[in-house]
DNA sequence: ACCAATTTGACACTTGTTTGACATTGCTGC
DNA sequence: GCAGCAATGTCAAACAAGTGTCAAATTGGT
């Protein structure tokens, strides 16, 4: 079981270590809100136990920012030095999922962060959709009418881009830089894509939907 | 919403009625353990709140029978009087999912009621099986029809965790991690795993039933 | 030392991505 | 209009990374 904790004090964070670090649990560190959403948001975790009060980002901001960010739903477990009413009712708010008040027993947190594990781990699949066409973006697989299609990851990336562009006109460089970061393909690959991508919305029934406006970028077409 | 509350204390009982049942609750009461148990196991519910201390069985008594009972599995909120770690700790083995103190706040009741009722619904740890699949994680033993056969312990917590999966993609990673935790084997010792798992799944008339989302991870196919 | 389970490593195969050569389109200024 | 030209479309072949395969070596327990 992989757990992380975001707790800026060191001798708290040594004792959880010390309890907590046999061989049924991993532990990661973190010190900082920031570093804590940061590792969050690129690690899969079991459960999160997080402090309140933290130096930059807070607990609370911690705690919705992760909430907010799709796929990535660890059961959290807050930690306070405060416990009046408002605060838990906060915590609860920004999504987490116990709260705990210190001073509070190391045997308690364990049963709890139990608890939480045990609980099947959510999962978040908010498909992008526009003019009557869906990208599941973690299965890529898409659906237009009755008709479905499986794309393959860079084609169903550009998808997803110019979906959460509505009908706005994305430009090349942009989805560009979006697949490859500063280092894209010397040869124009994004136009093979582009080019496999129409094929693919050609065999659902959807041609023409992806529209080229020539020297500015490629959009979606708003009626058919 | 629909909740159970088993008290035997009517006060608190009126008091939790009160704050709650507004139109998005709907509240079922019972006063004794045995009762409490009959409508936990006879309706659906979406919470439990279960006081500790009852007539007849207790609430630990209460929360392990509801908990052995397969297909049944709303949270269960503990409520006690007693706080000490041991009755907690007995209260979490007992399966329950969070524990109040009295006294509490009704705020802080709900919203840990709340909190649980947002996470998905857990599933029993029913045998593990899957698409007329089944494994028995003691024992390592998969069935497919009529034909059963022994897996090694790897192969069959590879199995496990897809299983668990249902047919969502498991990344690699995630696999290899439960395996082997920070430091799997350097060379790639769970490809060897999963063609053996897949040997042994064609070995008992289930071909193809492991297949390959390249670049994503593994995951079992719902049909064929 | 033996046995079973696991890991290693070499190699073959598969598949998504990129390349590059060429065709087509749609501007621009003459 | 119509060159001229840059941007874009088309497609098959090449590439590289990921994965499958399997036998031999290693590990760990009794």
């Amino acid at each position: 079981m992989r757990l992380l904790i975001v707790e800026d004090n060191l001798d708290i964070q040594a004792n959880i270590a010390d309890y907590l670090e046999d061989e049924r649990y991993t532990l990661d560190f973190a010190y900082t809100g920031d570093q804590g959403l940061e590792l969050a948001l690129h690690n899969h975790y079991d459960v999160i136990v997080l402090d309140l009060m933290l130096p930059g980002k807070d607990g609370l901001e911690v705690c919705a920012a992760y909430r907010r960010a799709a796929g990535l739903q660890a059961p959290i477990i807050m930690l306070t030095a405060r416990d009046t009413i408002d605060d838990k009712e906060a915590g609860f708010d920004a999504g987490a999922d116990d709260y705990l008040v210190k001073p509070f027993s190391l045997r308690e947190l364990k049963a709890r962060i139990e608890a939480l594990a045990r609980r099947p781990k959510a999962r978040v699949h908010q498909a992008l959709s526009f003019a009557g066409l869906t990208l599941d973006p973690s299965t890529f697989q898409i659906t237009f009418a009755a008709d479905t299609a499986m794309l393959m990851e860079k084609e169903a990336k550009i998808l997803a881009i110019l979906l959460e562009a509505e009908s706005d006109v994305v430009p090349g460089e942009d989805i560009s830089y979006a697949l490859w970061g500063d280092e894209p393909p010397e040869s124009g690959a994004l136009r093979t894509h582009i080019y496999n991508l129409r094929k693919s919305l050609a065999g659902i029934g959807a041609p023409d939907l992806l529209r080229t406006v020539r020297g500015r970028g490629y959009a979606l077409r708003e009626n058919a």
